[in-house]
DNA sequence: GCCGCAAATGTAAACGGTTACATCGGCAAT
DNA sequence: ATTGCCGATGTAACCGTTTACATTTGCGGC
């Protein structure tokens, strides 16, 4: 094991007291000793222990991320977001993946307890009340993408539904009256929201509605492709697809070219997310953009101000706007107007 | 704060010694105190506070991730990988990514103490001495795609030279005579070892060199866009282009629809890493598949193995193969041997 | 020379668990 | 009845820190 800080204070000929406000810059200690010890640390490799600090300190300096899964761009660039603004005050980031397992959810979510200072969830299928129920009522929580269905954890939510609603005006705009979704998981709040945003935008706008243009997926590109099949099959086939996130609309795109269905041309395709990748599609992908970074930065960034306050604060529910991103893939306007 | 081991052994008139033995399931207790213990611990929502057990039993079933950026895909495959089997053995994952900087690294390095009982370690950047100097020796630690100088850290590496090599192999196998090659950064080991593998295939087969044909990149969809349209303004044009990862090779494909250059008809065009997206692309991108989330499995197994054996193993250096995937942006085979 | 005060340092009690060791019954064998 | 043993439980030391409080030291003012 590393030295500790009896060993220190020993090789310095100081008390353990000492040692522990040199490294903490807490207390007065004179300019020799202090120097003294910092040397005898060096020497000795010494590094505070983790553990036993929090344990007396009561805080970790690491708060805890679940998310329902590992897939994808959507996933990596919202931990980018996370971890550039806890890196940047100094607090350490533990993942969890949430199998979807409620006994895993509850045991996970126990074994926090003395290991992190606040948590930001990001699973949709882990509901407020086992939240409650498993988690000591003092930690910080921000619940990101997920229903909030009262209450009492603050929140970040991307307006989905807006997005979604735009997206299909935007289409309509084009000339298109008969418009296909391809959905996202029915447990998935995200899906739920922009489905409601499609439907409700195929009402106000009067345009055409039938079941069949609902295509079921579940934010893979796998679903998206199939989706894609399934719609080229179609009696009366749409002229546009607005699929629910980028992932499918990719998996789409390759089953559109597959079966010589040109882009925009034949049929006009959209995504929803703006991952970085959307850009180098070809067609480019017109999508709603969401920031996704900028997403996981803020809920960390109101998380640490959570643990600042000691979880005394005011609870808020944010919703971040989205932005229609217009590129090639629906043709009409800019067939390049955000390219690289 | 939670409820603490004292006060459940108080409520359930016992010491906590049972309790602690309950939670553990270490030595005897009767089935009736088991029971009520339980209870009692159920009703105060008792949860043993991960920092104070670690402190004693000193393991914290933690490993940290040191990652040098978390941009794409490749990050977050590895990542699953890591997760699946870090979660089916129980053990929690901290991630830390390095911005490069070298104090930041040592700070991160030295803030693990106490915290993981083991560490992998992906950053290229970061060198075995910095490792050595600024954590306990007896730390298991993996290096993942590193440069292994010696010597005394276990490895992972994927046969990058090898991958490279086949892929030009393939290449000069459909009649190419003049592949260029889009590299990654100087720094980045990867990138280093692929080029190598370029260069050797290059003089083995007796094909076209040339310093123009290898073209700077970094591993980004950005850097492959700008390669792209670099090789587009050559004077002599290559037949085909090798990407050293997806992601510039998407870049890249962009750079030459955008142009009108055809891919494969008028240029060939392959990849490196295989990325889950790869197959997707129009056409889809042949690429040298290296199973991600398997590498990242692996480096936790054995990471895992080492922390069981207490960091006293033999040390192991293992380089995992690579399959050249051959889809349709080289022409020649199989359009759609991998398609979705 | 003594007092008081501030600066520098030491002492020891937490923090919340685990675990070696001690204690205490009860029961079978003698 | 005594012995020995084992299962069930309690006692207390320990893990490596931080920190309230006590103690020492040095120094200026009287």
């Amino acid at each position: 094991m590393s030295a500790t800080i009896k060993e220190v204070a020993r090789e310095a000929a100081v008390s353990v007291a000492t040692v522990s406000r040199v490294f903490n810059d807490k207390g007065p200690v004179r300019t020799e000793t202090r120097r003294r010890i910092l040397e005898v640390a060096e020497r000795l490799r010494y590094t505070p222990h983790g553990a036993a600090r929090s344990l007396i300190t009561n805080e970790t300096h690491t708060v805890s991320v679940l998310l329902p899964d590992l897939h994808g761009e959507f996933f990596s660039e919202v931990m980018r977001g996370i971890d550039s603004t806890a890196h940047g005050s100094g607090y350490h980031l533990l993942v969890a993946s949430s199998h979807n397992d409620r006994a895993e959810i509850k045991a996970l979510l126990r074994a926090m307890r003395g290991r992190v200072d606040g948590l930001i969830v990001m699973s949709p299928d882990v509901d407020a009340h086992t939240l409650e129920a498993n988690l000591p009522e003092t930690l910080p929580i921000l619940l990101l993408n997920c229903l909030v269905d009262g209450t009492s954890f603050d929140s970040i939510n991307i307006d989905n539904h807006g997005g979604a609603f735009a997206m299909v005006r935007h289409l309509a705009g084009l000339g298109h009256r008969r418009i296909a979704l391809i959905k996202g998981a029915a447990e998935n709040y995200d899906a739920r929201e922009r489905l409601r945003g499609y439907r409700d935008a195929v009402t106000a706008l009067a345009i055409d509605a039938a079941p069949e243009l609902e295509i079921d997926g579940d934010f893979s590109e796998e679903a998206g492709y199939r989706a894609g099949r399934h719609l080229l099959a179609l009696a009366r086939r749409p002229t546009a697809v607005f699929a629910t996130n980028d992932a499918m609309a990719i998996g789409c795109l390759y089953a559109l070219r597959e079966a010589g269905v040109r882009v925009p041309d034949d049929l006009a395709l959209a995504g929803f997310d703006d991952i970085p990748i959307a850009r180098y599609m070809t067609p480019p992908l017109t999508s709603v953009s969401v920031s996704i970074a900028e997403l996981g930065a803020r809920a960390m960034e109101r998380l640490l101000s959570s643990v600042k306050a000691r979880n005394a604060h005011q609870r808020r529910h944010e919703t971040l706007p989205t932005k229609l991103v217009v590129r090639g893939s629906c043709g009409g306007a800019g067939n390049r107007s955000d390219g690289p």
